[in-house]
DNA sequence: AATGAATGAGGGTTCATTCAT
DNA sequence: AATGAATGAACCCTCATTCAT
């Protein structure tokens, strides 16, 4: 967008964008269009209809349309492991803390439905791609390591319980708010209810919240 | 599936196959392709090779490539509804019913990996072609029918807790039975768990039996 | 070349030429444009342009651009063999057999430059696709069990020199001939003499001729 | 060939190489990739990636791909007959002198199969940049001068027929010579013979040297 | 003197669909 | 009822060259 054509005879004048520029407006196109279509069904022309560019230039930056994808999913990765940089899980006690990791995942995947379908799309193709590539590969670790201190502190609080693998934990968050923006379009159809960002998001999150806390806390009902 | 062969002969025969077997096996295929590579990608030629036809006689019985991706929506949601119908919930007290249901689901996906793929391609096709057809958006309400008819038990019997809706247990229940199938790729090669049909099912499931039990029962805990 | 449209509306029908036809036309137009830039540097559109059809029907029809050369080559060695079948060499005495094998390859290489070409190219591209056709490597045997048959009669008469493998003697023919045609271009910029079909083909024969006859006949020579 | 390098250092550094050593390094690569793969189909990328420079350096030493092809061909040239001037003829017997001529000219092919590869190249183009550039038509007549001064020198002392033109007879040992190197896989394949720099050289050579001076001694046969 | 950036043209192949038979 | 023939569009990628710096 911001399409500003200055002249005309500035169409015929190559346009040396400064290469930085470039990349990052070919991975943003890239970004939504392998969100949008998946590997296999995304156009390299597509791509570079949404830059202005052509896609003899995408290939120049990034040599295939493979080499591309994985700096797409690469960046989408680097992203959220960011986001969740600034959690700043320490000052809260156990139980808040696990509450604001939901929220926390519960929004993102809202807010950054790209990301979910780039996951998606990357799963429907077997993981063929993540598995080459062995950067990918180490990115996503950190927040189950964030979740399993949680988890300690509150088992040393005596307020969550104690048998529970933290993967396991991880695993129900994000599938509860994945399914939420994965699924939104057969379920919200199916069952008239508005998924993904449309709809009452607050409630929805709040049950996902309410689903965990209750597993987790139930350490103590067991107490008992 | 029951794909009945007229008679042992027309097996080692080339042409003469009756048009109903045809078409039978043209689905088939096409559930398989469709799944392993979604909408756009999928391709009648890959699907015409997997069965013994052409292009043009799949065209010719189905019409396109979409309408022949609708049948097979189609029918795969009419499988696992039918194989709902064989739950017999009714003898069973409800937090058993309740089981029963998760155990059930979770072990579909696992064990019917091509409807999982079938939903989520269509998810991110953002639900276009279910939107388009009546038929298919009726197809899967009994379920929560179901499991509203056992949540209401419990509730009657005060096993469950009473403030909660049939479709965010549903929700619940999909949610945790789907993400196993849908991410084990990323999830797996990230966390070296092994997911989908691999690993220790049983205690994966256990899991989320776990999960949704504990929710729904905290009634109790809290009706303390 | 004869390019007549018959009416406008034929344009957009389609023309259904039958199939053999169809096929012939590819072939010949694909052994010019293979014959004329060898494997590499031939073009699917150029062959489709000499033929009035596009790309994806050769695609069609031979499956790919490899597979199609191979059917050029193929047809083109068939082509001299059966070309050598019709040489009747039983009823004449050695030496005009060998005369008559002689001059029967250097007037085919002259008359077929495209088969020259081919070879020529196929042996440029390292005999790549020749190994990978077992049809293809049995094809030009029979002209050397001929030239055997001949030696053979001619050692038993006393008129051939008995020291001579035959496979020496088909390369000697072979090499000469083909030196005529493959090297016209250069040899005859830098030495100013027409080669090839050009110039006097009948005096440059005749030298071939005299030195495959001069050798082998050598041995009486030998034996004074 | 005598690609000396400036000093021991350079090797390990990157960029400050002297015009000289990047033409000839171009150069020597180009050779490689035009005997390789033909005009048409080799790639300028392909000649940068055997240097350590760019399709743009290569454009800007040579202009074009064509003027670095012809480059390559006249320096290809240029050393076939620099190796011709150390054969040292005048003080041999005339058979003897004819004898060195054929084995020097079948041992270069064999040992500078490139050379053969871009005659056989330009060739194929129909002599097309050979026509165009004049300095490259006057390099290869020597060897035909040095043939005709000891074809007179036979002729002279009676050891030699007298009525052959030298240009056939160097037309002779080129083609036994060149044949032997164009058409090693076709030819090797085919007959299971090995061809070029492969199996038993000095024989092959032997029955080119034999048909070469059997044919020209035959004045003596023809004298009695 | 040297090069990274950029591009239009063309490469071969796959595609879903149509149509005559 | 069924199918081989045919096609135009789109696919990703490589190419030799140009130009601003």
């Amino acid at each position: 967008m911001a399409l500003q054509l200055p002249s005309d005879r500035t169409l015929a004048m190559r346009k040396p964008k400064s290469p930085e520029v470039n990349r990052a407006r070919i991975l943003a196109a890239a970004t939504a269009e392998f969100a949008a279509r998946g590997f296999d069904a995304a156009s390299m022309d597509a791509i570079a209809g949404r830059t202005q560019t052509t896609r003899a230039l995408i290939n120049y930056y990034f040599g295939s349309k493979e080499k591309l994808y994985l700096a797409v999913l690469q960046q989408a990765y680097a992203e959220i492991r960011e986001a969740e940089n600034g959690l700043d899980l320490d000052h809260l006690p156990p139980l808040a803390a696990i509450r604001r990791i939901v929220e926390f995942t519960y929004d993102y995947y809202v807010s950054h439905e790209y990301f979910v379908r780039l996951v998606v799309s990357e799963n429907q193709a077997k993981g063929t791609h993540l598995k080459r590539s062995p950067a990918l590969r180490r990115v996503n670790r950190p927040i189950v390591d964030r979740l399993s201190a949680v988890i300690e502190r509150g088992r040393a609080a005596g307020v969550l319980r104690s048998d529970v693998d933290p993967l396991d934990v991880h695993m129900a968050i994000a599938a509860l708010g994945m399914f939420n923006v994965t699924n939104q379009f057969t379920f919200g159809t199916i069952f008239q209810r508005e998924m993904g960002a449309k709809g009452d998001v607050a409630q929805r999150r709040q049950v996902v919240v309410d689903i965990v806390l209750t597993w987790l806390g139930s350490a103590r009902a067991q107490a008992h």
